[in-house]
DNA sequence: TATAAAGTTTAGATTAGTCTAAAAATTTAT
DNA sequence: ATAAATTTTTAGACTAATCTAAACTTTATA
């Protein structure tokens, strides 16, 4: 069974790695979780004694399969409390971050089955990310455009449009992927929308921009 | 604020001394939280070094006002915890106690002032134990005997005969003070009580027996 | 391609909590 | 009242996780 400080470097190496794909070095981790390179190098190895990361001196870390499950597992405890705090105890959906971050760590298979019954097998949290089910698979959403979104939150994927010019402008604006929005208004004169994003700034976006943006709900 | 380790201790020493009444001997508390004798007494150093205890050498200790205060926190913490988990995730109330012990530590007064609202502010956790208030008052239920009881768990709390007879009855059949009894039925013939103690063992006994015996509910 | 800069690891120290074994204090029993 | 038994404390060691400072690798630069 996993510390409570491991399980923290394990969930933020697979962030970093976008779910396993990338390996990840030492100073990033270092940086995501605030502290030193020097106890990373210290952990990675421990972890990667126990199968849950390969480690390469120098080179960084990737998760293994076994490593990939595990974070998922935490994953997946952060989100189901995450969706608890905002729709039973009526929290605001930016306030949940750091209570999920203590409560992901409770020991108890048993009651994640029975809180994931209590809520009805939610398959995303209040921020729009995925919920990975009991085996740890990830029912992928599919990207649509911004346009074609509901008023329910959505979350930045990609871009169609790839030019400095338009990265430049989602940027300024405050859009960035991974960034939870949610369509406000939708402006009959232009086709403009308003959005929020992060459940904090308001900004107006063109129906060009819109078009332009992927997302998924 | 506390560690963990420091909580565990405190409330410990706080069940053992009665609610601050008795003081406790360091071998009380390492057999209580299976740890050894030299541990408690590195612990109890530091609790008294923050005012929570004071420690007198080979005396054993005594929880201060503040510690008293903050031991009736975490009390509250896990019995509104455990209520939780009986009433809405349908447990057991046998087998939320672990469970319960590890949420008990989550860090956020905001968690618990929403958690006791929406489970309706009730006054006792499923084992029929009282939960204290936010500000650490416990509201003591009036002491009736056995054979008044409702249906409901009910603790035992004291006897009204205390001859050696009736003692050595009593731990026979596996009644205990602290105990959480419930009345399952009362037989019409006798006035004898079917009683389920601690969830599991069912006995009867008499209703002279039942008339002896004080519980609160 | 040699060298500077950046990133990473190692070595050694620190803190919290624990343990064992030995010493000291208290309690019990004679 | 003193010896024996019990309880408690101290001393010193160990583990997990952290840190700083120095050494070492890799990458970038000129």
């Amino acid at each position: 069974m996993l510390s409570f400080t491991e399980e923290n470097y394990l969930k933020a190496i697979y962030h970093l790695s976008d779910g396993g794909l990338k390996s990840v070095l030492t100073n990033e981790i270092a940086e995501s979780i605030q502290t030193k390179p020097a106890s990373v190098t210290d952990m990675v190895k421990k972890l990667a004694l126990k199968n849950l990361i390969t480690y390469e001196k120098y080179h960084g870390v990737k998760v293994t399969r076994q490593g990939k499950s595990q974070a998922l597992a935490i994953i997946r405890k952060h989100r189901l409390w995450e969706t608890f705090l905002v729709e039973k105890l009526g929290f605001d959906w930016g306030e949940v971050h750091d209570v999920a971050e203590q409560l992901e760590h409770i020991q108890s298979p048993l009651l994640i089955e029975k809180l994931d019954e209590f809520l009805g097998f939610p398959s995303a949290d209040p921020h729009g990310h995925p919920i990975p089910d009991k085996n740890g698979k990830i029912t992928i959403a599919r990207q649509i455009t911004l346009l074609e979104a509901t008023e329910k939150k959505a979350i930045i994927r990609s871009v169609k449009d790839s030019s400095a010019s338009f990265l430049d402008y989602l940027s300024k604006v405050g859009i960035y992927i991974g960034a939870t929005v949610q369509v406000m208004e939708r402006l009959a004169f232009d086709g403009s929308l308003e959005i929020k994003i992060d459940g904090k700034k308001k900004v107006y976006i063109s129906r060009e921009a819109g078009e332009n943006i992927l997302v998924t709900q």
